[in-house]
DNA sequence: CAGGATCCAGTGGGATACTG
DNA sequence: CAGTATCCCACTGGATCCTG
């Protein structure tokens, strides 16, 4: 058997599938989109206004990839005016849960950022 | 009281501090970091072998904004030669968990997301 | 060993205009 | 409503060289 150093886990290896997985998750945009879309489907519009910011480019841009790699469901109801839903799958809902927690964390510590960006920038002088 | 409709989270807010802190944490450095640092402090070419495919430049610029936000310890041991050590702070460590997490669900998925995007790519054909 | 400084190509992402 | 198509620039981040 191997020894048990550092555990190396798959998605530190730079060409790893994993690590692939990461880095397409690994944006603001996804990490917003994913706990946005926890609470049941949603439309184009309803996203666009949920998650401040964000483009109609990026968030296309973002939902086709989440999409292409099987994250997130896209249901278009094929009337008109265009109805289309977007929703997490099997495979996306624990990511989206596991983006919940960076959003609780953020809103749970932003403060104590803030004071320590304070002192990093206040006493860091020679 | 107000209705309970849509769970409009802080951090959906373009503009909140919760967001900034969001933002801060975004990016797939820091999501390899903060879990390459929960098994103990690590120094800078211990993180550069084991965070593949980082480079020295991004390894200290991420670190150092980090350490500024007060997510990682830094600690110089003012010897020759030059011995750092980095560690998770009380406020980074859950932080550190949620990624661990992420990491993961990538390690479990990936193959998922690989079938996904075969069967996206070849039948979404005109 | 742990970095700082520069240069420079690639890309992320906004603004704007158009479409079925 | 739910997109697509361009233009375009700011910033990301790799490569390379230098230092206490």
């Amino acid at each position: 058997m191997k020894t048990a150093e550092a555990p190396t886990v798959d998605v530190f290896s730079a060409t790893s599938p994993s690590r692939a997985a990461l880095e397409l998750v690994a944006n603001k945009w996804a990490m917003l989109l994913m706990p946005a879309l926890r609470d049941g489907p949603m439309r184009n519009n309803e996203l666009l206004r949920r998650v401040g910011g964000i483009s109609q480019k990026m968030l296309t841009q973002t939902l086709r990839e989440l999409e292409r790699n099987g994250l997130v469901l896209r249901t278009d109801h094929h009337s008109v005016p265009p109805h289309v839903e977007y929703a997490l799958s099997d495979v996306g809902r624990p990511l989206g849960e596991a983006f919940v927690a960076v959003g609780r964390w953020a809103e749970a510590h932003h403060r104590d950022l803030a004071d320590a960006r304070r002192a990093f920038d206040g006493q860091e002088r020679g």
